[in-house]
DNA sequence: GTATCATATAAACATATTTAAATATTTAAC
DNA sequence: GTTAAATATTTAAATATGTTTATATGATAC
C-alpha cells in the first residue's frame, strides 16, 4: 500500500494530471509541453521525471528532442491497482460494515490507550 | 481538474489509505483508529479532518465518542471522477496518439519559445 | 571544434504537509 | 460543579514538494 500511495502522489498534482492528459492525445517533446503549461523548463522537467519514475510515462530521445508518451502497459497496471483499492473500499462498505466495538464495550478506549 | 487533484491528494498518503480501508470494514471511534496506527492522537485527528473535508468519510458524535465511517455516496462520486480521468488517459492512448508536431516541423520548438 | 538548441541536473528558496507537544472543548460520571 | 475521558485545535518543528536561477550535458549545425 506504500507502493499505491506513491503512485497516487504522482497523480496528485494539477500540472502532472495535465501533462498526462496532453500525452494521452499526442506524443510531445518537452518544449511542446512547456508551451502548454506556463511553467519554467526545469519545473516541467521535474514533473516529467516524477511521472517517469512512477512508471506513468516514458521518454525517447531522438536527435535534440526527447519525446514523452504515456507508458501504457505500466500506466494501466498502476491504474488498476489504484482502482482495486477504491473499489475495495466501496465494496466492503456496501457489504455492510460492523458497528464499532466500543458500542458493546464502552471501556475499550481506555484499554487501547493503555497498550501504548 | 483542480478539483480532482484535490481529491487525489486526500488519497495520496499511506496513513489515510489505511484509515479508509479500516473504515470500509468497521465503523470506528477515533481511539480505535489510533490504536491501529502508531501515530499520535492529534496526527490521527488531522488526517480524519482532511478525509472529512475531501468528502471521503463522515463522523457521528455519540456521547463521548465520535464514530467515523466511509461517506459512501460521496466516496463513490469522487472515486468515479478519478477513475474517469484514469480511463480517459488509457482510452485516448489506446485509440492511437498523434506523433509530435515537431517530427514534421523541426523548427517549431524555437517558435514556441519565442511566444513567451 | 565552436556555437547553439533542447533538455537535464543542482542549488537555493518558498510553500505545503506531516508530526508531536501543549492546550482547549465537549461530554459524561461522580 | 469537579474531575476525567475522548477528541479537536493551536503552535511549532521537521520534512517534503514545487519553483526559479544557474549550470551542465548531449546533440546538431556550421
Amino acid at each position: 500500500m506504500e507502493q499505491t500511495a506513491a503512485i497516487i502522489k504522482a497523480l496528485a498534482d494539477k500540472t502532472r494530471l495535465n501533462i498526462l492528459l496532453l500525452l494521452s492525445k499526442q506524443e510531445m517533446a518537452v518544449c511542446e509541453i512547456i508551451s502548454k503549461l506556463d511553467l519554467s523548463q526545469p519545473a516541467v522537467s521535474h514533473h516529467l521525471k516524477l511521472l517517469k519514475h512512477a512508471g506513468l510515462v516514458k521518454d525517447l530521445r531522438e536527435g535534440k528532442w526527447i519525446y514523452y508518451t504515456i507508458d501504457l502497459d505500466s500506466f494501466k497496471a498502476q491504474s488498476e491497482s489504484l482502482k482495486t483499492i477504491l473499489d475495495a473500499v466501496v465494496e466492503n462498505t456496501e457489504e455492510g460494515i460492523m458497528p464499532s466495538a466500543i458500542r458493546s464495550q464502552p471501556c475499550l478506549c481506555k484499554k487501547l490507550q493503555a497498550k501504548e
